[in-house]
DNA sequence: GGACGGTGAAACTTCAGGTTGCCTC
DNA sequence: GAAGTTTCACCGTCC
């Protein structure tokens, strides 16, 4: 293949090789090793491009309309989008993310700057892709990405359902280094192995109880066959290791409360694998089974119970209870507490102890840093609950809608659970408690909103402009007049909710047409 | 002389992703 | 490790 140079419109690499492509009418995708360079990088490649359509703006409109008050992510993308450009990555809402993808797929949208949400799941295929094989690890600071990753993102490049013969993946080097580095890395190497999930503890939980609830491994002896016989078992080769880890599970499911074993059973095993007669049988209690139905990793079941046996002592408020999904390890990551919010949140800390049902670790305890970055996300969801809007938990917390979308999202997965299990320990008057936490946290609402953002259509924006109008429950939409409800929230809307109240209202024709409706647009 | 604004260097800060459950007041 | 953000010193201008 004869190789062309590309003109150097920047200093940025990427940029120059992304403008390079969209001059050919092709597409790219760029991937970048940080939320932050992907938007940057979008705007940069925006800055590069003069053409603007109809289309695009009409596009770039509709991006800033997402929300119902847009955030400064959103007004970003929306002028990108004006370019033909994008970014892409988890902190957009989900509907952007859609726009997005569909409006590359049609190929409105040429360019998109992305995180690795796009490599993965996502099948957007484009002309280029241009890697940035580097990424802050944590531990050793920036290095190199995984060569299956590599392969995803290179995986990207061709369009054979547009009759693409073939598609580029480039990679950057910053020097002749690097480029030994990546032929030997990414190029001429294999991907990594891949390794058992079930390695990892809280799977291992998860799984070890669930097998004991549902009859399929009636002892210890069980779960160790089992297993051996597993991709795990095969990978890790030393049983001995894995006996170990299954015993300290087990233990710890006894002391949870969640199995009981000892009870001597001439039972025969369902299981083919062994000899289980001579094993203790092993059973899991109604609470243990509950567990394994909802899902919950047995660590954090046990968490969550001795959270409520606290919340059963003393004065609760929502923060309580989502501190409390806040804290447990199917939230995390958790956002970063930033140095500058340090001091607020810990001020904030004193002020909230009493409601705390997590208790605060030392601040010498390595978890402390978990617990403070598990309270500014409390806290962002206390804030939420007091209707402040996205942009506002953007710019306070540097949490972006789409990841407080999924926090929420998942919050409310563990309350949900919270509230089973607190069903079956009888802690009755806590059930209710749960219950407006998860209801308040999914509208994002003030208490004084419950009552009316239950009807159907009403949200948090509906539900404060009933409730400014004097329309503060129920038995007021009940009595307010038609014409009032209707000027507030529109004439439909306004009939839909006196239905939904049992008070219909007959809709008056107005003499028109055969088929045409008199309801008034608003 | 002091307040104010602009500028640029230095210091500091931050850094990817996302499934599972139930239907109920 | 690198890019973006904040801080701070310095300088010039204006009142």
């Amino acid at each position: 293949m004869k190789l062309v140079p590309i003109p150097e419109v920047t200093d940025i690499s990427a940029i120059n090789i992304a403008i390079d492509t969209v001059k050919n009418s092709k597409q790219a995708l760029v991937f970048c090793n940080t939320r932050r360079s992907a938007e940057s990088t979008a705007e940069k490649t925006a800055h590069q491009i003069k053409t603007e359509n109809k289309e695009l703006e009409e596009l770039s409109d509709k991006i800033l309309k997402v929300l119902s008050s847009p955030t400064k992510q959103c007004r970003r993308l929306a002028l990108c989008i004006k370019k033909g450009t994008a970014f892409h990555h988890a902190g957009l809402a989900a509907k952007q993310r859609e726009l997005v993808e569909d409006n590359f797929r049609k190929g409105l949208i040429k360019i998109i700057c992305s995180t690795p949400t796009l490599s993965f799941g996502v099948n957007l295929p484009a002309f280029r892709a241009i890697i940035d094989l580097k990424r802050y690890g944590g531990r050793w600071g920036l290095d190199w990405i995984p060569a299956l990753e590599y392969h995803q993102m290179a995986g990207r490049a061709g369009r054979p359902d547009f009759n693409d013969e073939f598609g580029e993946a480039i990679c950057i080097a910053g020097n002749q280094n690097d480029v030994d580095e990546i032929l030997e890395r990414f190029i001429n190497a294999p991907p990594e192995n891949i390794y058992s999930k079930l390695a990892v503890e809280p799977v291992l939980r998860t799984y070890c109880l669930s097998l004991i609830a549902t009859g399929f491994t009636k002892s210890r002896q069980d779960l160790i066959s089992f297993f051996e016989k597993t991709f795990y078992g095969k990978q890790y080769g030393d049983m001995v290791e894995i006996e170990n880890k299954i015993d300290k599970i087990l233990n710890y499911l006894e002391e949870w409360g969640f199995t009981k074993s000892g009870v001597k059973d001439d039972f025969v095993s369902a299981n083919q694998y062994t000899n289980s007669e001579a094993d203790e049988k092993i059973e899991t209690t109604p609470l243990g089974e509950r567990v394994s139905q909802l899902y919950l990793d047995p660590f954090t079941a046990h968490q969550i119970i001795t959270s409520l046996r606290r919340a059963t002592q003393k004065m609760t408020t929502e923060l309580s209870f989502s501190q409390m999904a806040s804290s447990t390890l199917e939230l995390r990551p958790l956002s970063s507490v930033r140095v500058r919010e340090v001091e607020k949140i810990e001020a904030e800390l004193t002020e909230l102890s009493s409601e705390l049902i997590v208790f605060e670790p030392s601040i010498f305890e390595p978890e402390y840093d978990e617990f403070l970055k598990s309270i500014k996300l409390s806290l962002a969801f206390r804030d939420w609950m007091d209707e402040k809007n996205e942009d506002y938990i953007m710019e306070e917390y540097n949490i972006a809608p789409g990841e407080f979308h999924l926090k929420r999202d998942l919050a409310d997965w563990i309350l949900y659970g919270s509230e089973e299990l607190a069903k079956i320990l009888n802690f009755n008057e806590l059930v209710a408690k749960i219950r407006k936490t998860r209801f308040r946290l999914d509208k994002g609402i003030k208490e004084e909103l419950v009552p009316l953002a239950r009807l159907k259509n009403v949200g948090r924006v509906r539900a404060r402009k009933l409730f400014r109008n004097g329309i503060k429950d129920l038995g007021d939409v009940k009595k307010a007049d038609i014409s009032t409800l209707s000027q507030l929230i529109g004439r439909s809307l306004a009939l839909d909710l006196k239905k939904q109240v049992g008070k219909e209202v007959k809709e008056v024709p107005k003499g028109k047409r055969k088929g045409q409706t008199s309801i008034e647009k608003y």
